[in-house]
RNA sequence: GCGAGAGUGGCGAAACUGGUAUACGCACUGGACUUAGAAUCCAGCGGGCUUGCCCAUGGGGGUUCGAGUCCCCCCUUUCGCACCA
């Protein structure tokens, strides 16, 4: 093989690449005979916007790092890549340029592969996945047909999140602040005809499950927790005024039963189908449309506000009349849409009564001892002793809360029920570029599902965006018309696309099947092979969007008999955002960083390693172009120590050479400590690749590595001492160790360096065992403490006395500044080869 | 407002169960090599002064022989949720 002289990166990394795809390095198998053990590691695939920017690069050095490492270690791994290649910005492009969504994106999924390739990320190419292929969506339809027999997707009428810049509806997930996640536009409420899935059916299992999922971040873990939402409390019926039975009532939902008899007021949603009923007078149904409207155009929060509609309701504890009041406040789709106001206890109910005068009454006095003091001042949210309750008086609250609701369901008025905060998940969208929904509607027949032996249903091509108002497809008449499956008679097509995020929902199923002639989505067998995924890697703008989506397909897909499996990622990683002077890299701040360009000028391993380096993958990187230039650096240093300066001398060496009985003694010192600190290294290797994942502390330690086999080689050469046989054996098992520890890193560059020493592939080598050299520390470094300071270090022989300790430190002139005698000491305290501390 | 995390040199960051704080890298300074520069190599690099000590991990208390690490209070900051009754 020949050698260059100096770091040629685009040499190197050009045949390396060219190796791994000619060789099919990284093509994943199920190993059926069982012998090693599997590990599939996963990245969130990319939307093909066209050009990959750094955060991709670092959540997919990230996970080669993973996936290497594994390797490595001796596990079968599937490591794949795919695109979500549905969605709006495709769209938009071809509006603007005047072309085909399919075209935009095939093109940005071409030049997209050739940047990942160019990075030599070692994914199994053979398994990519494309999610706007029919190939792929006609299973994601097929799934949908199947939700709809059994009830999980639905249709109905609702108030959805509009964003009007993107002209389409959003699930509530994917509203941020008020605000549409995709643009930022301000979202109003429309009321239409949207498709579900639901969701919410199991939000119990979504929720439960949360505990199981240890390799989770906490922080992921209680986001989605509080986004589920679970509360418990009872719902009552409160009669109206003037009407005798319950059925004229009106049900609200409390989780405070203990304070109601503090209910002043009854508040509906300006929504409520009561609200219209009971409000007559013209001017109050001005107010009602007034506030309503309001409502609808932003999300955002108004000042509270509302009006009596001029109905009372009883209070069953209390049998007093209260006021019915419409408030903007009280949401419809919660609970039941109206609540029992309870001024003294609730903030948002004080501040209500206030403005309108309302009567406050309080029930909870604050138990003393409960709090360090106890506040009585109104509103009182805490837990407390019931007052002002007839016979529930002196109760607490827990108590209370029982006690009352048990009375409620035996009176028959009330019932204990548990809400979700989470909502079914909307999945039409009012675009072109996504998966279409396969049902028709006829006129005879209603809503007729398509039969699944006509799947797919492609998507039409030949289509003419003016970027005006509806979805393409509204107008394409060739679309729209057909037959329906059932009569035959006349039909129209199903208009709405499903959102993204069904397709991100199963992806990773997906990628197991390797032979894609095969007409099934996935095949049982190799999702229990391969699933759950061992290790996702991702951002964590996600945490509760596809996470959350991706859990609860996996949940449907179990019950509809595909596979057995209960949760799909047992562990996630989330990184940090890559940032550069404190700001997300944006257009619009112009703090971009290219990745092209800077392999380009320093190659795709230095790319790599600074991102790896410069912070733990959990935190957000603080771009550096000097810090890359650093990188950069390493690598040269790296490959002029290992190829220029000692290949020729180690390459020869019999790597199988066997160290005799007793040639342990031969060892040079030198040579001792330098693989003792190695096997310090590999041990802390693995305990980092096992899940915590900082590369950073594991390519500090490389360096130093690296840099103690300089001092000790520079050392030798001007001692011109000669090695023999076990000492270049050492030697070069040392420099072996090191580049399989980097291959993880820079993957390329390690291979070079690993073949030019062994005339063989790194991919065939495994994981460095410790070599025990009989390497024994004579000396360690005691600190000495007096009364808690640190005074002097000592030399001492490994593994010393406490007493031969204390005599050592009292020899020294430091430590005898503070302690002139033996006999002055009080107390020593000694951890063994570390630390003694001694009292006076 | 509620919930979760974070705060260590000029900068990115190390320090696993409390045990020599600042490893590794960047920047900076000096030196070597050079006609000069680049590159490379060597040395220095938390602060203070009386050169051996003092002060330093956001601030203040506490526990301990010993605290970046544990406990309490506060400040700053990032993220998530925000009328969910």
């Amino acid at each position: 093989m020949e050698i260059d002289k100096s770091y040629d990166f685009n040499k190197i990394e050009s045949k390396r690449q060219f190796l791994w795809k000619n060789k099919k390095t990284f093509g994943a198998q199920n190993d059926i005979s069982g012998s090693k053990p599997k590990f599939y590691c996963l990245e969130m695939f990319p939307y093909p916007s066209g050009k990959i920017h750094m955060g991709h690069v670092r959540n997919y050095a990230i996970g080669d790092a993973i996936a290497r490492f594994k390797r490595l270690k001796g596990y079968s791994v599937l490591h794949p890549i795919g695109f979500d290649s549905f969605g709006l910005p495709a769209e938009n492009a071809a509006i603007k340029n005047k072309t085909n969504p399919s075209g935009w994106t095939k093109s940005n999924i071409d030049s997209m592969t050739l940047q990942l390739k160019r990075l030599g990320f070692s994914y199994d190419w053979d398994r990519i996945v494309i999610t706007s292929d029919p190939a792929y969506y006609k299973w994601e339809q097929l799934f949908f047909l199947q939700m709809l027999k059994n009830g999980l997707a639905y249709k109905k009428a609702s108030n959805v999140n509009w964003c009007e810049s993107c002209h389409t509806t959003l699930a509530n997930e994917q509203v941020e602040d008020g605000k549409c996640w995709r643009c930022g536009n301000n979202i109003t409420i429309k009321n239409m005809e949207q498709w579900f899935f639901n969701i919410t059916a199991y939000a119990e299992e979504l929720l439960k499950d949360l505990d199981d999922l240890k390799g989770w971040p906490d922080k992921v873990r209680t986001m989605q927790k509080n986004w589920i939402g679970k509360s418990s409390g009872l719902s009552v019926f409160f009669k109206i005024e003037g009407s005798e039975d319950n059925e004229d009532g009106i049900e609200i939902f409390t989780t405070r039963p203990d304070t109601i008899f503090g209910a002043t007021f009854v508040a509906m949603s300006p929504f409520h189908p009561l609200a219209k009923e009971l409000v007559k007078e013209p001017e109050k149904r001005i107010e009602l449309e007034r506030i309503i409207h309001n409502s609808l155009v932003s999300k955002d929060i108004a000042e509270k506000e509302g009006f009596f509609t001029g109905s009372y309701a009883i209070n069953p504890f209390t049998d007093k009349k209260i006021p019915i009041y419409v408030a903007n406040f009280v949401l419809m789709d919660y609970g039941t849409g109206a609540i029992m106001s309870v001024p003294a206890h609730d903030e948002r109910d004080y501040e209500f009564a206030k403005k309108y005068n309302l009567e406050i009454i309080r029930v909870i006095r604050p138990k003393s001892g409960f709090e360090k003091e106890p506040d009585d001042s109104l509103p009182y949210m805490l837990q407390g002793a019931i007052v002002n309750s007839g016979e529930f008086n002196g109760l607490s609250s827990e108590e209370a809360k029982e006690k009352i609701s048990a009375y409620a369901e035996k009176l028959g008025i009330g019932k204990k029920v548990i809400n979700y905060r989470l909502r079914d998940w909307g999945i039409s969208r009012q675009r072109y570029w996504g998966c279409p929904i396969p049902v028709v509607y006829c006129e005879k027949c209603g809503m007729v599902p398509l039969n699944e032996s006509d799947l797919p249903l492609i998507l039409p091509d030949d289509i003419t965006f003016t970027g005006e108002g509806a979805s393409p497809l509204e107008k394409l008449e060739s679309f729209i018309n057909t037959k329906c499956p059932k009569c035959g008679g006349y039909a129209r097509r199903e208009t709405d696309t499903m959102d993204t995020f069904v397709e991100s929902s199963w992806y990773f199923l997906r990628y197991t099947l390797l032979n894609r002639i095969e007409q099934v989505p996935f095949k049982k067998d190799d999702i229990s092979y391969w699933l759950p995924v061992d290790q996702y890697v991702g951002g964590v703008e996600h945490a509760v969007m596809h996470l959350l989506y991706a859990r609860f397909f996996v949940k449907v897909l179990r019950d509809l008999n595909y596979f057995d499996l209960d949760e799909p990622f047992e562990n996630l990683l989330t990184q940090g955002m890559v940032v550069k002077n404190g700001a997300k890299m944006s257009k619009s701040k112009g703090n971009v960083v290219d990745p092209d360009e800077l392999i380009k000028k320093f190659g795709a391993d230095t790319v790599r390693l600074f991102i790896l380096f410069a912070a733990p993958p959990e935190k957000d990187l603080e771009w550096n172009d000097s810090g890359v230039e650093g990188a950069f650096r390493f690598i040269n240093k790296f490959y002029k120590t290992i190829i220029t300066a000692y290949a020729d001398i180690f390459k020869n060496i019999d790597s199988d050479f066997a160290m005799e009985d007793g040639s342990a003694g031969n060892i040079n010192q030198g040579v001792k400590k330098i693989v003792y600190q190695l096997s310090l290294v590999i041990e802390k290797t693995e305990a980092e690749m096992n899940g915590r994942y900082h590369f950073n502390t594991i390519i500090s330690s490389s360096m130093e590595l690296l840099n103690n086999f300089n001092d000790y080689m520079a050392d030798e050469i001007q001692k011109e001492r000669v090695l023999n046989p076990a000492d270049r054996y050492l030697l070069k098992y040392f420099l072996n160790s090191v580049i399989i520890i980097l291959y993880p890193f820079i993957p390329h560059v390690c291979s070079e360096a690993y073949e030019i020493l062994n005339g063989s592939a790194i991919e065939k080598a495994s994981w460095p065992e410790i070599k025990d050299t009989g390497y024994i520390q004579e000396k360690c470094n005691i600190a000495v403490q007096i009364n808690g300071k640190m005074r002097d270090v000592v030399a001492i022989d490994l593994n010393a006395s406490e007493d031969s300790v204390i005599e050592a430190a009292l020899d020294s002139n430091k430590i005898r500044k503070y302690v002139a005698h033996k006999s002055s000491i009080k107390k020593t305290i000694y951890i063994k080869n570390k630390l003694l501390s001694i009292i006076v």
